[in-house]
DNA sequence: TTTTGGTACTTTGTGTTGCAAGGTATTAAA
DNA sequence: TTTAATACCTTGCAACACAAAGTACCAAAA
């Protein structure tokens, strides 16, 4: 059912705060949105492949190297757009529930 | 984006009256929920073969008969189940913007 | 009677997505 | 040096949405 929303809500936690995968998915986890690591880190690289999203390393005082990723301007204009056809989807739901 | 969300819908529009392919594509164009045939088809094929529809033919005036679907009372039971969980996605997706 | 156009249903092939499962690499503690 | 914890990545599979093409029925026009 959630199927192609989780484009969306990783752009929205990033548009926040930078995060490396285990904080996205305590997040998700939190909101209830439980995501595996097999489907977030493909998901991942394809936004930075879109150029949705980019990436530094950081060292970890407890484990190896984490790569934080960072929200570009056009993960920014991307979101926006989510932003309008998600509340689309949710009137169309909302009005096919009324009749 | 929406995809996974057209089993609902098609659950929805099928619990207010019985419909045929052509109707379900005109109610979901209202709703602004554009699908093409080739998606609709399998579609309900998926959900008759589950035990959620089942369907009647029925004569035209205007062309060839035409497929009736119907709801059954387990297509009602998911349909219950789908509605809760729009709502806990709703309302995720709330969470997710809020921070 | 044959052809045409409209309506309706179906199938095939393709790209994407989400997931389970397994793999690689780094670090610190036992 | 082995173990455990953390973190990132890959592979193979099933499901989904779509484009495109195909099949079938019917009625009216040629």
């Amino acid at each position: 059912m959630r199927k192609g929303v989780l484009e969306y809500c990783i752009l929205s936690i990033l548009s926040h705060k930078e995060a490396y995968a285990s904080n996205i998915l305590d997040e998700l986890k939190n909101a209830n949105m439980l995501v595996v690591e097999g489907t977030l880190y493909p998901l991942l690289i394809r936004q930075k492949n879109q150029g949705l999203l980019s990436y530094r390393w950081e060292e970890s005082t407890q484990g190896p190297p984490r790569k934080y990723y960072v929200i570009t301007e056009k993960g920014r204009d991307q979101l926006k757009e989510m932003d309008s056809a998600w509340q689309e989807m949710v009137s169309s739901i909302e009005s096919l529930k009324k009749d």
